[in-house]
DNA sequence: GATCAATAGTTGACTAATCAAGTATTGAAT
DNA sequence: ATTCAATACTTGATTAGTCAACTATTGATC
């Protein structure tokens, strides 16, 4: 009896009771794998996955700035505690906060400078190590993969 | 110009600088959306997603139990608070702890019965939920999936 | 049998995430 | 003009996650 490779991982004994359970607990695994990889570079910089997803945000999105709510749709992966989040990158000085003046309810964010500067340091980093966790993948084969995970994302959230 | 399906998930401008990129992103994206999924079934039992994993590798090992490092290393997610993690099943009643006659050092720990029965209703909803949100996709785009994100998985730790 | 590195886990201090309930502002309908 | 629902956050209380430093135990070497 062959064993998958995630149930070796995982030293599993039972096989999943079907290929949907393995494929979600692959997209877990290999995600949590990918992330440890970005925040052991972020951590030399300070930033946590999240604090650097907002900051490239921001720099996306440029002189005219983005409401506080609206950055919580943009990101990765869904953020509740987004207000606090942004406290502490105005903390360390990476991120400018204002009173948007046409809709007081709003508040407006930019990123900093010096969040520039970071940002543009990490470019080439972030850049060469996404490339080299999917060098593995020839070009049709991260197309394919890109695609199966759109299909599912496209039904995950009408379940 | 064609925006990725992801690009407009995201409300990007620019588009991705590369095929590796978006793929990275994109199996952040869905593992994100997926747990959300999840989540929203285990709150109804108070449980985390975290929780939920410890115990069913509990129940995996059975009456021989296991150490809590061992339980840390088989997560799907790594989890350094492993402890406390613990702690908090065990003061649910969900987790039975002793310290290994043989090896002193070690502690070994149980899913309790209570454990079980929680785990028992759940196993229904939770194989049901996987099959839905794969529905999209047929037999062979799930097996592809699945030997996609090992490749990927097999590199990431040597990068 | 004494020392010492390795293993297994715990603890303390700190940071971050979550949830529910709150405030301020806006826009639309009387 | 006034009420009322909706929007856009913010705050407080609680829970969870992270990191480094620590204790206890084991196994190996001299």
């Amino acid at each position: 009896m062959n064993k998958s490779k995630l149930q070796q991982e995982l030293k599993q004994n039972h096989p999943f009771d079907s290929a949907a359970t393995e494929a979600v607990i692959s997209i877990h695994r290999t995600a949590d794998r990918i992330r440890a990889r970005l925040n052991a570079l972020l951590r030399s910089f300070q930033l946590t996955t999240q604090q650097y997803n907002v900051l490239r945000i921001l720099r996306g999105a440029g002189e005219t700035g983005l409401p506080t709510l609206e950055i919580r749709q943009r990101m990765i992966e869904s953020n509740p505690g987004i207000t606090r989040l942004l406290d502490r990158l105005v903390t360390k000085g990476l991120v400018h906060r204002q009173r948007c003046p046409t809709d007081r309810r709003q508040v407006l964010c930019w990123a900093t400078p010096e969040a520039l500067e970071l940002l543009a340091r990490l470019d080439q980093p972030v850049v060469e190590i996404n490339r080299q966790m999917m060098a593995v993948l020839d070009e049709d084969q991260q197309q394919q993969l890109i695609q199966l995970l759109d299909l599912v994302r496209s039904t995950v959230g009408t379940v």
